[in-house]
DNA sequence: AATCAATGGCCTTAAAATAGTCCATAAAAT
DNA sequence: ATTTTATGGACTATTTTAAGGCCATTGATT
């Protein structure tokens, strides 16, 4: 099982995180809304994982000084620039085989 | 200046990394939707950073198989449970010193 | 060169952000 | 321990925005 965690719980579990980086900073929903630029509302939906956008999001990380995590998703392949000119492309689009499609 | 990007460019880069993701595997964005339960669009949206929710993310993350990044934005303090019960809470709450009140 | 995936536009519906207020309670002060 | 006070959660109504679906166009793959 890959974590058995519904959206929901997923959700609130990361809203619980983005709360102890707030709470580390020693500052309150209103004043991270105030800086982020987002309503006070947004804060409390994305530390309660009630539903939030990805604009509301990345105002409160940079806000709490963490935007950097966001370019750690897909740690790009580091290769060489030689062999970047021997590479082909990573691939633009998906090719045409079927492979995954279970649909 | 915290990172001179701006949401927009934010968004952008990130979707970027999902549509690399996403190659990675070889699946289009439809078949990707189909697996994620969510709408073609919604992956559109998120991989040019024009506006998603977060459950539409999780969704797509987990189709990704990425569902654990989720758990490494705040890395909780590792401290041993005799710390734990010397230690005050970290803070469940913001003190009331307004350091960081620019309102 | 021909296909077909990916994008972008438009429209409708669903959902989230915003704004404002109230309340329970945890934290600070006495 | 009791009081005070700020904090965070809950609720409503309204505005804004994204999801969902469809069609036309672009452009990478083959």
């Amino acid at each position: 099982m890959q974590n058995a965690k519904t959206h929901e719980e997923m959700e609130a579990a990361f809203g619980q995180q983005l709360r102890d980086l707030r709470l580390r900073r020693n500052i309150d929903q209103r004043q991270l809304a105030e800086q982020a630029g987002v309503a006070l509302n947004a804060v409390k939906n994305l530390e309660n994982g009630r539903g939030a956008t990805l604009t509301s999001l990345v105002k409160v990380l940079r806000t709490l000084g963490q935007v950097d995590w966001l370019e750690t998703l897909a740690p790009a392949v580091a290769i060489s620039p030689m062999q970047m000119l021997k590479a082909k492309q990573p691939r633009q689009r998906a090719s045409k085989t079927k492979s995954t499609s279970n649909a």
